[in-house]
DNA sequence: ACTATTAATCGTAATATTGCAATATAAATA
DNA sequence: TATTTATATTGCAATATTACGATTAATAGT
């Protein structure tokens, strides 16, 4: 059915599906890396730099975008996209609990 | 055309999209979840806890160990689930690459 | 051996994603 | 205002994902 049973799952546990899958694609964590090495907020380049058509590099940003990754802002004719921090605060979290429970793990069973 | 063009980034790129993508899923962060609460390893109970028909737990166990995030281990007649700290190790550089960077940024342009 | 029990696999329908050419929009500049 | 530049949107083809019924495989207990 390709359709996911969101209402079946709790608010924080869709929110971190939606996160995660749209860091789900390398052209996004590309994307992600970097905004990071320029730090800077850099626009359009991407297209430049990504292996990917002008289109395609667009609908990626969106995805990143929606799920709260990234920001854009608008820089005379161009377009200026950054980290946003509130996104990634929320995978923060989650990966936070889960380190602190490996760390204390005693019997691995498998 | 729905395929990703996985020559055209690094390995690692792929690597962590390939992990990520395997968390982009409410019932697989679901099954992460439970398998952190109960501690020990659960196998097939995991279907009486989702929403979803066994053999689409099934489906998304085997994606969570194809990504390297959880190990299967056979225990009489059912199978034993827990996590596998590996692929989250690969997770957690990524992370702390971003979380310290967005700690030191000083000039948030957006 | 027979029968539950447990979990994987197969087949398939419904839907989503990826990628790009073509086109549209919007600001900057001549 | 016409043109260039930068980015978004549309439409569509190829492929992937999600979900589940039916079936299979493999072990456990009788």
């Amino acid at each position: 059915m390709g359709i996911t049973k969101t209402q079946h799952f709790t608010e924080e546990q869709n929110e971190l599906a939606v996160l995660a899958k749209a860091l789900g694609h390398p052209a996004r964590i590309a994307i992600i890396e970097h905004l990071i090495k320029v730090d800077s907020c850099i626009c359009g380049d991407l297209v430049n730099e990504l292996p990917l058509a002008q289109p395609t590099v667009s609908q990626h940003l969106k995805e990143l975008k929606n799920a709260g990754l990234i920001k854009g802002n608008f820089e005379g004719a161009s377009i200026c996209y950054c980290l946003n921090e509130e996104g990634f605060e929320k995978i923060k979290s989650f990966f936070t609990l889960i380190n602190t429970y490996l760390e204390n793990r005693k019997d691995q069973c498998c």
